[in-house]
RNA sequence: GCUCGAGUGGUGGAAUUGGUAGACACGUUGGACUUAAAAUCCAAUGGCCUUUGGGCCGUGCGGGUUCAAGUCCCGCCUCGAGUACCA
């Protein structure tokens, strides 16, 4: 009978969703696992061989943990609002949830020819109404919050009304805005209600501010820094601009120290937690306050060095900041409002480009420093970001290399500060090991030193303290997007009121067009329905807002992360969950989860935010767990190896301006006729081309140019092509074989502007491309899919496959030539079990080799899983099943324990064959079998024997000899004797069990 | 620029605390079976030299520590990822 992988993957899928196999139970004996991927965005162009590398180990470990005896959690879902969907929406005006639905049922049924172990009761879906009313109840949770210090956690808004209203403002300690006003008890049960309300803004965890956002005009939307790269916006490559809108805003930064403290407490790749560290940017210095010379007017600056303050000689402002208006004195006025105009023009891409140039204004102005009351002049210069700290710096040329730069550019004055320490070609940043000299009472100094007695100075003096600054800044939280969550949130007055929670879900309305309205508002603004009557508390036609009663809705809405941030505790339970979003004993049960897998460009954003998130439901007790993601791994990304064609093109014909993107370009099909093989490119670019093939490719060119009938003088036409370019084309990869020879035929067809393509081929007749590994990606025909190789091999072949490809978390190039390995490894396990006669499985008692072969694979596959090295284990069963078939063994006691162990690898094939054994039910839970050292137990050990470090030959020993014995019997070995030729060795090295080396 | 990671045969990769470099697989070559192909099986396969005993060289490059280095230390080179003037 044949390994039947169609037949087995099938009955065996079919099996277990009838059964309910994997699902979680929520209340159980035994001890819980939660093992999770990051969800999946269901794109239009489905699961690529990428995708599934995360997936299938994490369902390796998964299964692996339920023979283990645990309860695993292991669901799936995807996070389907997103900005991919609402663009199709805007090209074909198709719903994105229609869009959405088609995806996800094609992604479902991917996933499941891959054989997973998810618990699909519990799937989540972002944009689901019942998922996302529990997004907007975190929202109003948030809204209700504020950040209390000194207990060091979020607490409910309730709690800080009461404190006003006994004492004012003035001695809370709270995360809030740098504005907020002082005020009494008194004043405050005099503010009116809006005064009251602007107040509480300042301090709540989610609030509405006029800021700075990312504007990308092609898009119509607010990008995140992280949706940006290099100056473009990551989708798209569309320019993105500065610009100020009233925003719902997230305060992490409440957050920081707590974000940097909960880093120690997880096992995560040491990169991605030096990322967070890095994006989390902790400082620790002093604010410094400067007095403006003649003003009624103070600067405020943060710096790391507060020991350095003796070297101040000027200071710089951001262009932006504030006080540049007002100190600017009427000579410098024209400079300055030229400078600060340049640089509001330059975009952040340009600003980015050029960090070399130095530029920078002086406003006429002086600062008075703080200890020697000595006036400094006051500079501004776009090399200080307004967006950091206060905007404005003390410029210490001597210690800090951009303001020596500024200095020696524009003359100012360079004082050292430092004892015997050169700075006549750079500054000195170095901390240890220097004292600080002409600084009054810092004199002498060491850099610890002078900090805490420079920090007890100003703070006795009043004009400084000590402080610790983030980078980390709050994150904006509104979208100007339909395909996302709504704010469950309603304008009176201006002011956003919270819709009451059993209200929820408030769910997207229909809109005509899912792009801006002509004023510029999100596409919600082409709702026709989309007020709140507060009265019915349901959302009715805009025409009835009369702001008494019924009220407009907010029309931005969530980001793309306000869904993931959560989503893990959602799955905790199955049950229908109207009253929460898990039941309390669920939530306690599977508390965080144990192992996270997923890709590395998350770093900084979903992880980020799911842990503030998880940190804020801690702290008002929604949730019990303070990190969400106890382990974390990074799956490296799956590449694709590109094919490329190569294409003559004569210069006459593209013209002069042959600079040009030509992949792009659309007046390509005029010149598209002549490929060259990739060999014979080579040639070309070397020099060494045959003038036959040259004369071929010259006709060709001026055929090409007869043929183009262009507008092109009778001179140009006919005199032979002086020159041509080569140019090259991302092919589609399934139109070359593994000799990277081209289907030339199957070309022609491939695209109509190809149907006329002529060759020029290699000696042999055949045409070969180039090829390079490259992201895989849609857009350069690189995309594998796995549904062809489960197709082909099988799902066990897929999975196997991926893990054999090498290590998880590194990055690999794709290439199918090798699964035909893993394919026949599973025909000789098959083969092992099953003959063509029938089952081979026999009673019979193991032999010694049998249980040695067992045992050892047990052992490495056991340390292996839980190494996460999964492609060693399969290298580990494939020499279990090459001993076991040289040794014949048909014997059960070695055969069924090893369908457990390949289980989690190759689930089908070991069901099928777990049930030929005569199993009842499925193998998902039998028992992992138990590694017994005893059966490795050697008498004898074949030891190397190196001369000088280099193995000559080898001899079996007994493991029971001494050192000294084994010395002295390889030093009579006849192969010592003639290494040696007569010389006496200085020294014989011998560690029992492992090795001998002789000296000499 | 800074931070982190990685460089091993024709290819993917293995080598657990310093102890037989190249496991396992692909590919290639030769052979068996077959009308043929597929499938399967057997053998060889890091490079160079060779009197066929074996010898020399080999883990990006240059040094070092050690009886012994892919592994540890110092200095470089290349590639990849992240980050972008953070005061």
């Amino acid at each position: 009978m044949k390994y039947n992988f169609n037949e087995i993957e099938a009955k065996w899928q079919k099996y277990w969703a009838e059964n309910g196999t994997f699902h979680a139970e929520d209340n159980s004996d035994k001890p819980k696992y939660y093992v999770l991927d990051m969800f999946p965005y269901p794109s239009g162009a489905g699961l690529h061989v990428g995708h599934p590398l995360g997936y299938i180990a994490s369902d390796i470990y998964a299964r692996y943990k339920r023979h283990q005896g645990f309860n695993v959690l292991h669901p799936q879902g995807y996070d389907s609002f997103g900005l991919p969907a609402e663009q199709y929406a805007i090209q074909t005006g198709q719903h994105p949830a229609i869009t959405t639905k088609t995806n996800i049922a094609r992604y479902r049924e991917q996933l499941d020819k891959i054989g997973f172990s998810f618990d699909w009761s519990r799937e989540v879906r972002t944009s689901d109404p019942a998922y996302y009313k529990w997004t907007q109840w975190i929202f109003i949770e948030l809204f209700n919050s504020w950040y209390n210090v000194e207990t060091d956690k979020a607490e409910h808004i309730d709690t800080l009304v009461a404190k006003f209203e006994t004492d004012g403002n003035a001695n809370v300690k709270a995360i809030c805005d740098d504005d907020t006003p002082v005020f009494a008890s008194a004043e405050w049960t005099q503010y009116d209600s809006k005064t009251k309300q602007e107040i509480l803004l300042k301090y709540r965890l989610t609030y509405l501010a006029e800021t700075e956002v990312n504007w990308c005009p092609a898009l119509g939307t607010v990008l995140a820094n992280d949706e940006i790269v290099n100056g473009v916006s990551e989708r798209g490559g569309h320019p993105v601009v500065r610009k100020k809108m009233t925003q719902w805003s997230m305060r992490i930064s409440a957050y920081a120290q707590r974000l940097l403290d909960g880093l120690n407490t997880i096992d995560w790749p040491q990169a991605l937690m030096d990322s967070q560290t890095h994006w989390i940017g902790r400082s620790q210095g002093a604010m410094v306050t400067f007095k403006v010379d003649g003003h009624d007017a103070n600067i405020d600056v943060f710096t790391t060095r507060p020991d350095t303050i003796y070297g101040v000689s000027f200071m710089t402002l951001a262009p932006e900041h504030d006080l540049v208006a007002k100190i600017t004195t009427e000579d410098q006025k024209e400079a300055v409002q030229a400078y600060v105009e340049a640089t509001s023009k330059r975009s952040e891409r340009e600003r980015m480009a050029d960090v070399k140039t130095i530029s920078g204004v002086f406003t006429g102005a002086h600062a008075l420093h703080p200890f020697t009351g000595e006036k400094v002049q006051i500079w501004i210069g776009d090399y200080v970001l307004a967006s950091y700290g206060t905007g404005a710096v003390m410029a210490v040329p001597c210690g800090d290399q951009r303001d020596y730069d500024f200095a020696k550019h524009f003359g100012l004055d360079i004082p050292n500060i430092f004892e015997g320490v050169d700075i006549s070609e750079e500054a000195h940043a170095d901390k240890e090991g220097t004292k600080i000299a002409n600084s009054d009472f810092l004199n002498g100094l060491t850099y610890k030193k002078a900090m805490k007695t420079v920090i007890y100075e100003m703070e006795k003096r009043g004009f400084g303290k000590g402080k610790i600054n983030y980078r980390l800044r709050d994150a904006v939280f509104s979208r100007q997007r339909y395909w996302g969550e709504p704010f469950p949130v309603y304008y009176v007055n201006g002011m956003p009121q919270m819709i009451d929670v059993k209200h929820l879900p408030i769910t997207l309305p229909e809109v005509e067009k899912y792009l801006p309205t002509e004023t510029g508002e999100p596409p919600l603004g082409n709702a026709e329905f989309w007020a709140w009557d507060t009265n019915t508390n349901t959302v009715v036609d805009n025409d009835k807002i009369d702001n008494e009663t019924i009220f407009p809705l907010e029309l931005n809405t969530m980001p793309g992360w306000a869904g993931s941030s959560w989503y893990f505790f959602r799955y905790m339970e199955k049950a229908a969950r109207e009253d929460n979003f898990a039941s309390e004993e669920a939530l306690k049960y599977w508390g965080n989860v144990d192992l996270y897998i997923g890709g590395s460009e998350h770093a900084t954003g979903h992880l980020l935010y799911a842990r503030f998130w998880t940190k804020f439901l801690k702290d008002r007790g929604f949730v019990n767990v303070d990190e969400p993601f106890k382990k974390l791994i990074n799956q490296g990304m799956i590449l694709g190896t590109s094919a490329f064609v190569y294409k003559v093109y004569s210069i006459p014909l593209m013209g002069k301006k042959s600079t040009g993107n030509f992949e792009n370009s659309t007046s390509r099909e005029f010149y598209s006729s002549i490929c060259v093989s990739s060999s014979i490119v080579e040639k070309i670019e070397s020099g060494t081309l045959s003038g036959k093939l040259d004369d071929e490719i010259m006709r060709l060119l001026k055929k090409q140019i007869k043929n183009a009938n262009l507008d092109l003088s009778e001179k140009d036409k006919y005199t032979s092509p002086i020159g041509f370019r080569i140019l090259r084309y991302h092919i589609d990869v399934s139109l070359v074989n593994s000799a990277n020879e081209l289907d030339t035929e199957g070309f022609k067809n491939w695209r109509a502007d190809y149907k006329d393509a002529e060759f020029i081929c290699e000696e042999d007749g055949t045409f070969k491309v180039s090829r390079e590994v490259e992201k895989m990606s849609k857009s350069k025909y690189n995309v594998v899919n796995p549904d062809d190789i489960c197709e082909a091999y099988g799902a066990d072949s897929l999975r196997l496959f991926e893990m054999f490809l090498g290590p998880l978390e590194q990055a690999k190039p794709w290439n199918t030539a090798g699964i035909t390995g893993v394919f026949s490894f599973l025909k000789k396990l098959w083969k092992l079990y099953i003959t063509d006669e029938g089952p081979r499985v026999t009673e019979t008692e193991p032999t010694k080799d049998n249980l040695k072969t067992l045992h050892k694979t047990i052992k490495k596959v056991q340390e292996d899983i839980e190494n996460f090295s999964f492609n060693t284990s399969v290298s580990t069963f494939m020499i279990c099943v090459n001993e076991l078939t040289d040794q014949k063994c048909t014997s059960r006691a070695i055969l069924e324990p090893l369908t457990i162990l390949v289980s989690p690898y190759a689930p089908h094939i070991a069901e099928e064959l777990w049930e030929r054994l005569g199993n009842e039910g499925s193998i998902v839970t039998a028992k992992f079998p138990i590694f017994e050292p005893k059966h490795l137990v050697e008498s004898s050990k074949e030891y190397p024997v190196s001369f000088n470090g280099k193995m000559r030959f080898k001899k079996e020993l007994s493991l029971d000899l001494s050192k000294e014995e084994i010395e002295k019997i390889i030093l009579e070995d006849e192969r010592t004797q003639a290494q040696l030729a007569g010389r006496t060795p200085k020294k014989v090295i011998v560690v029992p069990g492992k090795i001998i080396n002789i000296v000499g």
